[in-house]
DNA sequence: GGCCAGGCTAGCA
DNA sequence: TGCTAGCATGGC
């Protein structure tokens, strides 16, 4: 199957994959221009390829794999909110245009969206392993999670690995994750939240009917997850414009530096400055880690 | 070699 | 209620 997703305005392909072709790689294979993933479908494993359209101001997307009835339609609407495809920047950078600090970040940065996570349960198992990790390091551990717990597919000819089930990894044990370097309690975390899944304790996809604040309160009392990775869901998960990790030790670096302060702020701080940049406070966070990228 | 990474929990005051 | 050691490893 393939179908066009047109873009809104202003929208850079470029800027907005960098990262998935960087510290990000572990999700999406780049060749040229195109990006390809895999992905779940009801009927078994699905390749993903996206490229952008010259001069059409749309992205191109094939999918390669067996379709059910149907499932045409919930495939298109989720790579177009993947790749945020509907989503106005143009408010956003209204609003901005003036900030004396924040508007040459934000301006080098024009038509830079959000790529989401497939699922929930990808983005919530990849944020717990990247807690408190070098971006580099928590790639590593990725890489090798999926490797041990998820399926294979070929696709054009070579293997591709799928991004585990909560099925797959509630079956691990705890020191199949500790034998890849993960320590004790991460292992924890990521397979007793597995379990909840599996079980029904925890209902994913009701995630997306609540208010951030509703999310928060669903998530936080599991082990491993806290505020920091709530956000993250938020943001990178469900997509929300107005998430603030003002606790989050890269923004706070960025925020020095960016600013020209002496001492590296505080979460109330953060959360003080970040008042004026409702209701976009994902976007400014995601503008300024994408310029923290640039640094190192 | 030491300290810090795009945190979180358990344990202690 | 608030603070801190420990975690498992890589990079600087």
């Amino acid at each position: 199957m393939q179908f066009q997703l047109p873009l809104i305005y202003p929208y850079s392909f470029e800027l907005t994959t960098k990262r998935l072709r960087t510290f990000e790689k572990t999700s999406f294979v780049a060749d040229g221009d195109k990006l390809s993933r895999t992905m779940h479908g009801s009927r078994g494993p699905l390749l993903c390829t996206v490229e952008p359209l010259a001069g059409e101001n749309a992205l191109r997307v094939e999918i390669e794999g067996a379709l059910a009835e149907g499932e045409a339609e919930e495939i298109k609407r989720k790579v177009a909110r993947m790749f945020s495809t509907q989503v106005d920047l143009t408010p956003f950078y209204e609003q901005m245009r003036e900030h004396p600090v924040l508007a040459p970040v934000i301006a080098e940065r024009e038509g830079l969206h959000f790529v989401l996570e497939p699922s929930l349960y990808e983005c919530v198992v990849k944020t717990i392993i990247g807690q408190q990790l070098h971006v580099s390091f928590a790639a590593t551990l990725i890489q090798r999670f999926q490797e041990l717990a998820g399926s294979k597919a070929v696709f054009r000819g070579r293997e591709w690995v799928l991004f585990p089930t909560p099925e797959q990894v509630a079956r691990l044990k705890y020191e199949e994750l500790q034998a890849l370097q993960f320590n004790r309690r991460k292992a924890e975390y990521i397979i007793d939240f597995s379990r909840k899944v599996v079980n029904g304790e925890l209902s994913l996809e009701a995630l997306w009917s609540l208010s951030d604040e509703e999310v928060l309160h669903t998530l936080l009392p599991i082990r491993g997850i806290g505020r920091w990775t709530v956000e993250c869901v938020l943001l990178f998960g469900l997509g929300r414009p107005d998430l603030l990790p003002a606790a989050d030790i890269g923004l706070r670096n960025t925020l020095k530096r960016v600013y020209g302060l002496d001492h590296q702020p505080g979460e109330e701080e953060v959360r003080q400055w970040g008042e004026s940049w409702a209701p976009y406070r994902s976007y400014v966070t995601f503008y300024l880690w994408d310029s923290l990228d640039n640094v190192k």
